[in-house]
DNA sequence: AATATTTTCAAAACCGGTTTAAGAAAGGAA
DNA sequence: TTCCTTTCTTAAACCGGTTTTGAAAATATT
């Protein structure tokens, strides 16, 4: 490998000459020319453990997230790893893993492995944690999740996407809504039943306990509680389900016990992934723009680890309605959308 | 940060000493324990950065794909992960540009910021740019592809797959049979082509090239593909789509057409992801263990950097047909499974 | 007890960069 | 011309580990 030294006596430099152009520290023009000759010559390239050696800094970020995959997952890796690629940093992906989360953050921490950390849902990780980073002044910034000011953090806005989504059915005529949420223990699902009983008070419709149902996001869990909405006294007659994965499962649900949607019962999702697309009738779904989380996360880190922002943010992205066919309303697409930064 | 220089001071041997214990080198029972004592009080942390300088080993590896999330990709990161986590190393991802892709190749061997590369897709990057590394005699393995003899590759046996599906359409009775491909110039397209026609011929079949339509892998292929099948002035009965995607949207265009899956036309998909099951009626498709694939290449990537193997190997993984309902066969799972390998 | 052998440890060099402190060269003012 | 600045350049130290070399200590042999 052909390294500093290599440079330095070819252009019949010091190596801190070298050093200095590489680092456009100023060099003398005709200095500048025959160093880059050189460079050019030998096809150098620094070496980057060196550097991060010496600088202190490996321009390495990571990221840990419960699972790498999925149409939750992916689409922040592909956010993140854009804006760092762009901005010079690797990305170093991990999965968190549930028995043993607490050691290896405070590893990846020690041994200086990366430079910051994003932390896609926090609350696998464990708040105490995450405070720990931050005590030693290690910089994170948090997606979809939140453990108070100290932290910078991106996420949804949650309850507007519910209360929209709900709203919508709302004039569609539904009088009786269920929902099929996530685990109930989960902030931003909280934040939903609230846009959703919110949307029911504005229009003066009553808000019935036994019509919310708790899933845990996943396929099996929509099949599931769906069953449970239909053997109520009275259906509703349309349900809004946090995921779309459990909005699919609620579909087939329905399908089984003869009925139709939108029809009988309409169906409204949250994602808007790929399958919402896929899926007969097709699904109307609150949209995420999950992909733009994660690049919001990364911007954010970049401008961290690159000393242009000190002050800690706390991002909410807004979601927008995608209107297809199963909540019953003809239409395309209805936009709303925007970026809100609360300090 | 505590250093090795620290812990030296304070158990009262030199930096080598503790270095020695670090890495397993004879050492006196008793300086031994002092070391531990002292590791412990200071809770110390070996500095990555430092030993990779000096060891010229990071202990990470590179993973780049074309794309690092989806219902490929996704799960081989999921594999790779963890087995290369497992064995203490880490993931840098990374997605080929497709403009200045041997740059970034050539920059990451340069760099030495990684030990080894795992590059998904090879067909992206070019071959060229891979034996450029091979020459080198840079760590490399090839998934999904294989660029020749010289160089590690875990791929699909995407003919014994194809044959599969094929064979089962043709013994529920059906006698034309469309396919919907992927593009025709990848290699994995045209093993599964002969493996439709060796399954037509094997039981005395015609082979008829109007069937063959040409995809891209993407729903709305699938869909557009379908379409034109169904333009032909005799219908396939079944139809083979080279992804899920595609299938389903073969389905959504038999639909609208106001025909039947299965009763008109039987459909199979590849891939077996995650909306095989939420689509209705459920897709039988041929199931690629991805997640394994990407383990098996990061087993392999892990073994060539321990020194364990020298010799380059040429993985085949085995897939399954798994039925469903839109191939016509009520049934559940006809598993068939194994894993090849060729030197 | 004297010598040979083995074990254990420390000093110093090294990995390939960056940075500091100080010297050399160039330019400007008197 | 001389002296004072200002601009470039470099030697040496440093980042935090590993490894080689050789000496001291411990053990074995005669």
């Amino acid at each position: 490998m052909v390294t500093i030294k290599d440079v330095a006596a070819r252009s019949g430099v010091s190596k801190a000459t070298v050093s200095r152009v590489l680092n456009n520290y100023p060099v003398s023009p005709k200095t500048y020319a025959r160093v880059m000759q050189a460079i050019k010559e030998l096809n150098y390239q620094p070496n980057v453990q060196a550097r991060a050696l010496s600088l202190k800094r490996s321009h390495i970020v990571g990221l840990i997230a419960p699972d790498l995959q999925g149409i939750f997952y992916g689409p922040i890796i592909l956010g993140i790893e854009e804006v760092l690629r762009k901005n010079g940093f690797n990305l170093i992906v991990s999965r968190s893993q549930p028995d043993s989360r607490e050691f290896s953050l405070a590893k990846m921490l020690k041994e200086r492995r990366v430079d910051g950390l994003i932390i896609a849902t926090p609350r696998e990780i464990g708040e105490k944690a995450i405070l720990a980073l931050k005590k030693d002044n290690f910089p994170v910034v948090l997606i979809d999740g939140n453990v108070g000011p100290a932290i910078n953090s991106v996420e949804i806005n949650s309850y507007n996407g519910a209360f929209a989504a709900c709203e919508h059915l709302i004039k569609l005529g539904h009088k009786r809504i269920g929902v099929i949420s996530g685990p109930l223990k989960y902030k931003e699902v909280q934040d939903r039943i609230k846009g959703y009983r919110d949307a029911l008070e504005k229009h003066g419709l009553p808000f019935d306990k036994k019509l919310v149902k708790q899933g845990n996001y996943m396929f099996d869990s929509g099949l599931q509680q769906m069953e449970n909405l239909l053997q109520l006294d009275q259906f509703p007659t349309a349900v809004f389900a946090m995921s779309d994965l459990m909005a699919i499962g609620a579909m087939q649900s329905i399908f089984r016990k003869g009925l139709q949607v939108p029809k009988d019962i309409a169906v409204v999702g949250f994602d808007d992934s790929e399958v919402a697309k896929m899926v007969l009738p097709r699904l109307t779904s609150v949209r995420q723009p999950i992909n733009e989380m994660g690049a919001v996360a990364a911007r954010k880190m970049v401008a961290i680890l690159k000393g242009d922002e000190k002050e800690v943010t706390h991002i909410k992205l807004e979601t927008t309605l995608v209107i297809r066919e199963s909540c019953g309303a003809g239409g395309t697409k209805n936009a709303k959308s925007a970026v809100s930064r609360i300090k």
